[in-house]
DNA sequence: ATTAGCACTCGGGTACATAGAGTGCTAACA
DNA sequence: TGTTAGCACTCTATGTACCCGAGTGCTAAT
């Protein structure tokens, strides 16, 4: 068990190694005020935290760095009361959400960037999710004689489109027709059940008016049924430059090359439990971040998860800073999403 | 004037120093077979070109290194016949086009992913523009009591939407009755006349119908009109950190940093002549890109210039496979253009 | 239990020597 | 007159030696 003292002493080098990134020695320790011992004591107390494993060295005889098991004790305990956001960060979250206009993605990737103004680190957005949103409208308008833009719009007023050009075969008036039927038969059906609802029930229906029924249906299957992947945000990636441990270009390369794998980030992100949650380094199971730590945070939608929203940075975050910005903003979501939705009528 | 010699010694010397990066020295050509000359001479042509401009040293007993004049001229003159795409790339670009759907924003982005994987520089593209598009539909779906999403579709597929929260003052038939008389009225106007248009005989009109007209009206406004920037894709903004002139953190910072200025980039796009334009270092206008080379390249549709694609890389840039390949590209774009737009009835 | 003192360690900066690549110039050559 | 061999010179990159300062660990005194 760490006396009172070796606390103090872990929180005040972790909190500063944390603002300056450099090794903490132990005259500087002494002194600060809250510590009104010699640097010789401290250093003892520093050497005992060391054998604990909550403290390292770079080198024999240098200043003493967080280990990773620091950090985690440092967030488990030491990491003070989480204070609301400052004002100044609250009214930016609230503008971003309060706009009048909602596109949930356009808010989405505004608070990507936003994050990761205010923290100098790399923030992810994933989400939402689908699970919830119903289908509202299915249309098919024609463009030009072999042209056409298919558009389908959720009750949450996400649209998505696709351009097509009709083949020979089909014929224009039956894919109108089968507009029609997917209308009639598919609204107010969730996303997820929409393929299969398809190829079941209403694929029975349009059989009995269309005539060249197997290419049309193949072909609008192809339209309609296009991956629907969940959207990752990603905002300043190049904002974790500022950050002094992206000194080496080695670094930068691998950093960015990890960035670009975006399924396997989403991965990351989808298996978060609800609430706020810190991985540090090594307890990161994706090799590529593995001296970087990931704060996530989730948002709802009447008790269902609907997506995260998370910040990468060094190990040495700024950790009660971020919890505090995430949880600020996945509640603001959480209502704004509340909001704009319980009277769904869909 | 250069003798026959100078050119096939400026053209190995700049060939090389693209392929190594690394300066080039007298021996090192005396040893090429279409420069049976021996070192000596070579250094004192090698001279002869540093005091005429097209060469360069980085210290006063390196290899030489081309100049900006020295890629211009290369650029001019030396660059020799501009070979066809490899069948390899043409089909990856043909492969990107002709993929029997056409959302050209799509197609775009991945064009700006596939340019910057070929080449390993940043790829940047502009647009379409949308001056000859055209309003195809407009459509209001309500989505719960006071919320709705106004779709907004163009002649090319194109497809705009907002979602939005209905004031209380505004009612939700009289913004119906309005969309009924904007879409009898504006079917077919070019988008770019679309606020005008509005604002004049439209308006005039629904002042007949509309109880409330000024209420709504100004709502409508902040809904349809509001800004439709031009687009930009940026494609491999990482790619560029395999080059080794990208060897400093301080370069790499300044990169992105000027990457993050995307109205300043527009800018720089749009005042592009037709045809292929190649601007090295200092010629560009921006100082950000002031040692680097950018390449352009505008696509058309029926004459109308409607967008840029263009290579951001290192002044020692591979010119002609670039060339070749923007060449390649913009033609395909302008091609694709022409076949599904060309029976547009709207 | 705390602290002062001291020897020790290591990184980072500076100075210096050396090897190698390349140049410019001169003189010889065809 | 154009070309080439030879040589002195220059500059970079690399390696080594050295010192300074910050910091530690340990011992002995308080």
């Amino acid at each position: 068990m760490l006396t009172e003292r070796q606390l103090t002493i872990l929180q005040v080098i972790i909190d500063d190694f944390i603002d300056s990134a450099h090794p903490i020695g132990s005259r500087a320790l002494s002194k600060k005020e809250n510590l009104p011992y010699s640097a010789a004591t401290i250093r003892n107390e520093m050497a005992d935290l060391e054998e604990l494993g909550f403290l390292e060295k770079t080198h024999t005889s240098s200043g003493r760095v967080p280990s990773e098991k620091g950090y985690r004790y440092y967030v488990d305990h030491l990491i003070g009361p989480i204070i609301s956001p400052s004002p100044n960060e609250v009214t930016i979250i609230k503008n971003i959400i309060d706009d009048g206009f909602f596109e949930f993605e356009q808010i989405v990737q505004m608070s990507a960037e936003v994050l990761s103004k205010l923290t100098s680190y790399t923030s992810i957005i994933l989400g939402p999710e689908m699970f919830e949103t119903k289908l509202k409208q299915i249309q098919i308008l024609p463009l030009s004689a072999h042209t056409a833009v298919a558009i389908l719009v959720t009750n949450t007023g996400h649209v998505e489109h696709r351009s097509f050009s009709i083949p020979e075969k089909v014929r224009a008036s039956d894919l109108e027709k089968m507009v029609n039927i997917m209308n009639d038969s598919l609204k107010g059906v969730p996303i997820v059940q929409l393929q299969e609802k398809l190829a079941t029930e209403v694929a029975q229906l349009m059989k009995m008016y269309i005539d060249d029924f197997d290419t049309s249906f193949d072909y609008l299957k192809s339209v309609f049924l296009s991956e629907h992947p969940v959207k990752l945000y990603i905002g300043g990636k190049s904002n974790i430059l500022m950050q002094p441990e992206f000194n080496d270009v080695d670094k930068i390369r691998s950093f960015f090359n990890m960035m670009e794998k975006e399924d396997e980030i989403a991965n990351l992100l989808k298996n978060t439990k609800s609430g706020i949650e810190v991985t540090i380094g090594n307890e990161n199971e994706v090799e590529a971040i593995k001296d970087l730590s990931l704060i996530t945070a989730s948002y709802h939608m009447e008790g269902d998860h609907m997506g995260t929203i998370a910040l990468l940075g060094p190990t040495r975050m700024e950790y009660r800073k971020v919890i505090t910005l995430l949880r600020g903003l996945s509640n603001e979501m959480t209502d704004a999403l509340y909001m704009w939705y319980k009277n769904d009528d869909a």
